[in-house]
DNA sequence: GCGACAG
DNA sequence: ATCTTGTCGC
């Protein structure tokens, strides 16, 4: 069958706002938000949160005892060193190999910052991998165009992963998002894989119901408000998804979870539930982000 | 012109 | 996202 050619993705610093707009709207034209992968909810469930308190756990490549034919979930976020001034001298020649003046101006902000991006691979509970990436940032955060800045970084870390991941679970909105092409969508596209978007605020669209003061595992759909372009007002792009819930108290806010590329809005939330083992966020965004922190801290600059 | 906005 | 110790509440 005839098959949209896949969009190439050129986060570089000169594209119009207008190019990378249009650049969305093709990422999302291939996007697929039907289930398209060969497993279940249940064959990457996580029963039992990682112990965080006493460092990370150890990769075991050589599944012990675990099941080597579970799939692979790997979960991605990243961490950044801000604040990185070009004036001081003698600084490592890891240098970008800057294309003229730094985007700085006017508001003292400069685009010298370097992400830490982190990637950890689960299969049946364990972790079996960790990669990471350090790379230079030269595009500031806009809303919306999030990906354009993040997601080259979170690609480096995935290239440097030697295992094939069945499951990207990645830090941010996928199709909840103005265009309905977030950073999930982008990086499930750009690889072909199975992907969803896990972010603790929500970019745009609007709760069925009030997400106000809700028990464990409740849910409710977002629906795609006027701000969303590319979707008729109503269209589910996405859930809330408590996650969590203290036993006696309802301060804890949902989960905004919407698929990447090849889930649908519905599986995407038996997906997060699957992996999430106690706490707000799913475990392999839990392991993610504290592989990231932990790389920075190992970085030169902070002892 | 006003509002509104992942990480 | 990041700057940051203790601390109020269950």
């Amino acid at each position: 069958m005839a098959r949209t050619p896949r969009p190439e993705f050129r986060p570089d610093p000169s594209l119009s706002h207008e190019s990378m707009t249009e650049l969305q709207r093709e990422i999302a034209a291939s996007a697929a938000f039907t289930d398209q992968f060969g497993f279940e909810p249940a064959d990457i469930a996580i029963d039992d949160a990682f112990d965080l308190t006493t460092g990370l756990p150890e990769a075991t490549p050589e599944s012990d005892g675990s099941n080597p034919d579970a799939p692979v979930v790997v979960g991605i976020d990243q961490a950044f060193l801000t604040g990185e001034t070009k004036n001081e001298a003698g600084d490592d020649g890891a240098g970008d190999d800057g294309a003229g003046d730094d985007g700085a101006g006017d508001d003292g902000t400069t685009d010298h910052d370097r992400a830490v991006s982190a990637a950890v691979a689960i299969r049946d509970g364990a972790v079996i991998e960790y990669a990471h990436a350090v790379t230079p940032l030269s595009i500031p955060y806009v809303p919306g165009l999030l990906a354009f800045r993040e997601g080259a970084p979170m690609l480096d870390a995935l290239d440097a992963l030697s295992v094939e991941p069945d499951l990207l679970v990645c830090d941010g909105s996928g199709r909840i998002h103005f265009r309905e092409a977030g950073i999930a969508t982008h990086i499930g596209v750009i690889r072909d894989l199975p992907s969803l978007g896990v972010a603790k605020r929500l970019l745009c669209g609007e709760p069925v119901e009030s997400v106000d003061e809700r028990p464990a595992d409740w849910q409710t759909p977002i629906r795609a408000d006027n701000r969303v372009e590319t979707a008729e007002p109503g269209t589910v792009i996405g859930h809330a998804y408590q996650s969590r819930q203290y036993p006696n108290s309802r301060r804890v806010n949902p989960l905004y979870v919407s698929p990447g590329h090849r889930v649908s809005a519905e599986t995407t939330v038996d997906l997060v539930a699957a992996t999430c083992a106690g706490y707000k966020l799913p475990e392999p965004t839990r392991l993610a982000d504290a592989h990231a922190d932990r790389v920075k801290r190992r970085l030169p600059g902070e002892d």
